[in-house]
RNA sequence: GGGGCUGUAGCUUAGCAUGGUUUGAGCACCCGGCUGAUAACCGGGAGGUCACCGGUUCAAACCCGGUCAGCCCCA
């Protein structure tokens, strides 16, 4: 008795429904946990998971960064890697997070939340950044990131903190943490200063003003320097002008004026009817005065002349730049280098605070238009137009920012350049362009890291001071009890401010500077903070770093990926990863950028429950990840549909056979089976290529391999081989082929586990009937003597051949269920006969041949080119055409000789042409690729006939079979009308029918039960009943 | 202004590193066929100046130079 070993599977049932499943059996047999604790002591494979802040819901953005993550280590850990640091982390810290606490207690400005209370105030942000964390981990479940959330990294943590005051300390020792007043941009929303790859993120294209602005020359009535500016606001803390040296200058006359302008730059201002009047090198005008245009801050010692700076450009404006020391870095450097007073009016909320001044307590930016009409009044301005440039905003409250002076903490990045470039050659960046490109470029020109933020909820910047300036780095709590101060419980402010230390020095108290730090130096430090470095010892830097593989978003670039980097490179001095995985973004339908303000953005959980996740992770495999991908849902489902559903129809096909048969596999069994050893060798040359592409991270490479091998496994191996598998008796073949079928499935399951490992584990247990997971199977390697890439090459081949004779029915009118007198194949490579008689059941021909040159069923005729030898020929034309179409001899001569004689005209190769025909009752057509051709027989007797009508009859019952949901082998009685083509098909073929349709009885009479069908014009009625 | 990437059919793309006859495929469309697993599949049709220009070469989608367009980054 057979009995169902092989459970069928629901075809409709959803994807999402499958995770949900599977998900579950993982929970219950704590296959997480033993993802994380399995293969302990083999080779090591070190993740490091970049932290997001989980304020924030998840989107589809996150779901494809996840997945890569998940699916690198899945295949790492099934090719026998032991995965260090397979745990979550959360980014904690940072303006992000304090603008999500003033806005729930709408406060606007410093002031309020200082009155609210720092405490108050960050112990909101504290629980405010874990809002969503439910949703993160429920969208890891759901999407089978196998990750361990138990043991998160959180950077809020005091060891945490601790490991980077190790770090802050070690720098500050170094002398590579120093305070500079510096120009830096700031925000005057947030008020505090921006790194540099803060405000990377945040530039956006606007419309500003663009004034042209005249400096009167001293001594002179109309001459003036005339100078360019996009920030109006800035003109009444003027001190300077700065030219170029080594640019040429003109002095140009202009309705009734004088002006100075770069000459490259003069038509550009005054159009072409400027006149120029004389030059000037840049040098020649250094020194020159000019008169203050606004007096409202006084005139400070030693201003108010002419400098030249190469920073002065051709690019816009007139070559003279308005130079303001108090707001712009290279204007603050000429200050800085003259040593004069900085007019700065600027209060640090962006505002005037100068009392007397027309604009006092105005915003700077709603300033410019008034600025502009003051100077008008006074006749000062040349023009003024708008201007569309990039300018950058505060990349989390949108306000403009401002490059203002303050007292900064900064890192002194710019002084090891040289060795963030060549660590970074030793980075494999995927894709490898980044390297030299946009990440190598970045580090070519690295700045200073302004570190220091005058907010409240961060890892606070771990310097003392005392009055006397003698400064202390807190590397450790040992660090505060050594300098007499007491740990503090939390050591974020304000309890850290409360800490005083005593100064080793004078001994005077010191306090606490009363910043905090760029919370991207949070995330900068997980390779080492999160392992609580150098107070716990598990961390190594010799081996911990760098951690084999990370994978973010492109613009990680500046972010995460950068500041790893830079803190790595010094402390440690070498890379903090090996790998480092980039993905682009993923567009909305329509090929937009998602955003917030759009409303286009899509959640991750409402994608994975929507399609499930592998038909999502699929998708994110489609096309290389580091090009930005739309979110087409059909295609999502197409993509699915196609792997995953093939995927199901092969089990199913097997399952119901294999049910039948009783079959249960027991390893694979040696087969002589052309299509066996085919298929085995394909599957095999397939682990190969996939093991190759996912070891270079060419995972989208893999898949597509994956997916081509499904694809040929259902539709040609499986298709070719239904009859061996329908066949009634158990031999020792058939075994043999459902060995290879379940070899093959089970190799390609595990093949895809990595990428889709719901759908595949789902499967794997359904063929194996094992409670035991595909996650933890060791990763196909290749069986390199199954191999044989002839055979491969040899089969498609053949299978050409049944392609073209497919094609030569359809061009004689055909069908393939007629059965064929004989087919001829002949190929220039030849064909090895036992290839083609697998093709035998879809040729469906008596007889089959291959033959050779000789044998083509050709009639080869010689006929002129018409439109080249008419003109020659003219009135011999139609008689010259005549005698070579139809004399054979001449061929011969033609072939020999390359020309005929006829009617006394030279015939060569130009005006005549072979032409192949079939011969008289034959059809054929060509493969021009392979020179392969196809002729058929086009002669009909009554059997064959016959033949192809009892097929049309069969076709007819299987349909009527399955329409009736029969079981296979159901058997049944079947009666059709009477009609001659019935009676002949019955008398020749009956046995057949009766066979192919498990009919125990077959007979015709006149009947009108039953379904009629119309089979190529003739009504016949068939009607079955089961016994 | 500088840098990076991309440009192959209506859409999604393979091929490009190592140049080799007519650039493959999927989706969608039209016609036909096949089907005891398949919303599968097969044949045919329509649809490509492989963005454009030039160079190297016997030979260029591929290598080189330039241009244009889109996206991203920087100043």
């Amino acid at each position: 008795m057979t009995r169902n070993i092989y459970k069928p599977i629901d075809p409709n049932k959803s994807y999402f429904a499958i995770t949900e499943e599977v998900l579950h059996e993982w929970k219950s047999e704590n296959l997480i946990e033993n993802a994380l604790n399995t293969h302990k002591g083999s080779k090591s494979f070190i993740f490091l998971e970049g932290p997001p802040t989980a304020n924030g819901r998840p989107h589809a953005g996150h779901a494809m960064t996840r997945t890569v993550k998940d699916t690198v280590l899945r295949y790492k850990f099934m090719d026998g890697y032991n995965i260090i640091r397979r745990n979550a982390g959360w980014d904690c810290h940072g303006l992000p997070v304090e603008l999500e606490a003033e806005k729930h207690f709408g406060f606007k400005t410093k002031k309020q939340i200082e009155d609210f209370g720092i405490g108050k105030f960050n112990e909101y942000c504290r629980e405010s950044i874990f809002r969503y964390i439910e949703e993160w981990t429920q969208v890891d479940d759901l999407l089978g990131f196998w990750i361990d959330h138990e043991n998160a990294y959180v950077t809020l943590r005091n060891d945490y903190i601790e490991s980077e005051w190790w770090a802050l300390k070690s720098m500050f020792e170094k002398g590579l943490l120093v305070k500079d007043y510096k120009i830096v941009p700031y925000c005057p929303r947030c008020e505090t200063s921006l790194s540099s790859h803060e405000v990377s993120q945040g530039y956006e294209e606007v419309r500003d003003p663009s004034v042209y602005v005249k400096f009167r020359e001293s001594g002179f009535t109309n001459r003036f320097f005339l100078a360019w500016t996009t920030t109006p606001w800035t003109l009444p803390s003027n001190e300077f002008l700065a030219v170029n040296p080594d640019f040429e200058y003109s002095l140009v006359e202009f309705e009734g004026n004088q002006y100075y302008v770069a000459t490259k730059l003069v038509e550009k201002v005054f159009g072409k009817s400027a006149k120029i009047i004389g030059t000037f090198k840049g040098s020649e005008l250094e020194g020159r005065q000019y008169c203050q245009i606004m007096d409202f801050l006084g005139k400070p010692e030693g201003t108010m002349f002419v400098v030249t700076g190469n920073h002065v450009t051709l690019d816009d404006g007139t070559g003279i730049v308005h130079t303001s020391p108090a707001f712009g870095a290279d204007d603050f450097e000429i200050g800085k280098n003259h040593n004069v007073q900085i007019l700065n009016p600027v209060n640090q909320q962006g505002r005037f605070s100068w009392p007397g001044m027309p604009w006092d307590g105005m915003f700077v930016k709603d300033a410019d238009v008034e600025i502009m009409k003051y100077l008008k009044g006074k006749g000062l301005i040349l023009k003024n137009e708008k201007i569309l440039h990039t300018y950058p905003f505060c990349y989390r409250c949108g306000s403009p920012l401002l490059y203002y002076p303050l007292d900064t903490w900064f890192i002194r990045v710019s002084t090891i350049r040289e060795s963030l470039m060549n660590n970074n050659q030793k980075i494999n960046w995927i894709p490898p362009f980044l390297k030299d490109g946009r990440f190598g470029n970045f580090l070519a020109e690295a700045k200073d890291w302004a570190l220091s933020r005058n907010r409240y909820w961060g890892t606070p910047l771990p310097i003392w001071i005392c009055p006397e300036g003698h400064k202390f780095a807190v590397g450790s709590r040992d660090d505060i009890l050594k300098m007499g101060g007491k740990v503090p419980t939390d050591f974020h402010r304000p309890f850290i401010d409360e800490v005083v230390l005593k100064c080793g020095e004078c001994g005077a108290e010191m306090k606490r500077e009363p910043y905090v730090i760029d919370t991207w130096f949070d995330s900068g430090s997980a390779p080492y903070a999160a392992e609580h470095y150098p107070f716990n010892q598990e961390f190594v830097p010799e081996t911990s770093v760098p951690v084999d593989f990370i994978t973010e978003a492109i613009d990680q670039t500046r972010g995460w990926f950068y500041t790893m980097h830079v803190i790595s490179s010094l402390l440690f001095e070498k890379n903090a990863y090996k790998n480092a995985f980039t993905i682009d973004f993923i567009l909305d339908e329509q090929g937009r950028k998602m955003s917030k303000s759009k409303g286009n953005s899509v959640y991750a959980l409402d994608l994975v429950t929507e399609f499930g996740a592998d038909p999502a992770r699929l998708f994110f495999f489609q096309g290389a990840p580091w090009k930005p991908k739309m979110l087409d849902k059909k295609f999502i489902r197409d993509t699915s549909r196609k792997i995953l559903g093939t995927l199901s129809n092969i089990y199913s096909f097997f399952a119901s056979n294999a049910n039948l048969d009783g079959y249960r596999y027991t390893g694979l069994l040696r087969s002589d089976n052309m299509l066996d050893l085919w298929l085995l060798s394909r599957v095999n040359s397939t682990v190969e290529s996939v093991r190759k592409n996912m070891d270079n991270f060419d995972i989208h490479l893999a898949l597509h391999d994956i997916e081509e091998l499904i694809d040929r496994f259902s539709n040609f191996y499986l298709r070719l081989s239904r009859k061996r598998f329908w066949s009634e008796d158990f031999n020792q073949e058939k075994k043999a082929a459902y060995s290879t079928l379940v070899y093959s499935l089970d190799t390609i399951l595990k093949m895809l586990a990595p990428v889709a490992p719901f759908y595949s584990d789902y499967l794997y247990r359904k063929i194996w009937d094992l409670k035991e997971s595909i996650h933890f199977q060791k990763y196909p390697e290749p069986d390199v003597s199954l191999i044989k890439k002839d055979l491969e090459s040899s089969l498609e081949n053949a299978y050409v051949s049944l392609e073209l004779l497919r094609r030569v029915r359809q061009e004689s009118n055909i069908k393939n269920r007629q059965p064929l007198k004989e087919v001829l194949i002949s190929t220039p490579e030849g064909m090895d006969r036992a290839l083609l008689e697998i093709l035998e059941p879809e040729m469906n021909a008596r007889d089959l041949k291959i033959i050779g040159e000789s044998e083509k069923p050709i009639d080869t005729k010689l006929t002129l080119v018409l439109q080249k030898a008419a003109p020659i020929l003219r009135g011999k034309t139609n008689r010259v055409k005549e005698i070579v179409e139809n004399d054979g001899s001449l061929i011969e001569t033609f072939l020999k000789d390359g020309k005929v004689m006829v009617e006394g005209e030279m015939l060569n190769e130009e005006l005549l042409k072979i032409i192949k025909t079939p011969k008289e009752g034959y059809a054929y057509t060509r493969d021009d690729k392979s020179g392969m051709e196809v002729f058929i027989n086009l002669e009909m007797d009554e059997e064959l006939e016959a033949e192809g009508f009892a097929r049309e009859i069969i076709r007819r019952i299987q349909v009527m079979r399955k329409e009736a949901n029969l079981p296979y082998d159901a058997r049944i009685e079947t009666v059709i009308s009477d009609g001659e083509k019935q009676e002949k098909s019955l008398k020749y073929f009956r046995g057949m029918i009766e066979n192919e349709t498990l009919s125990s009885s077959i007979k015709t009479s006149k009947i009108d039960n039953g379904k009629e069908w119309d089979i190529d014009g003739d009504q016949v009625r068939i009607s079955i009943r089961t016994i």
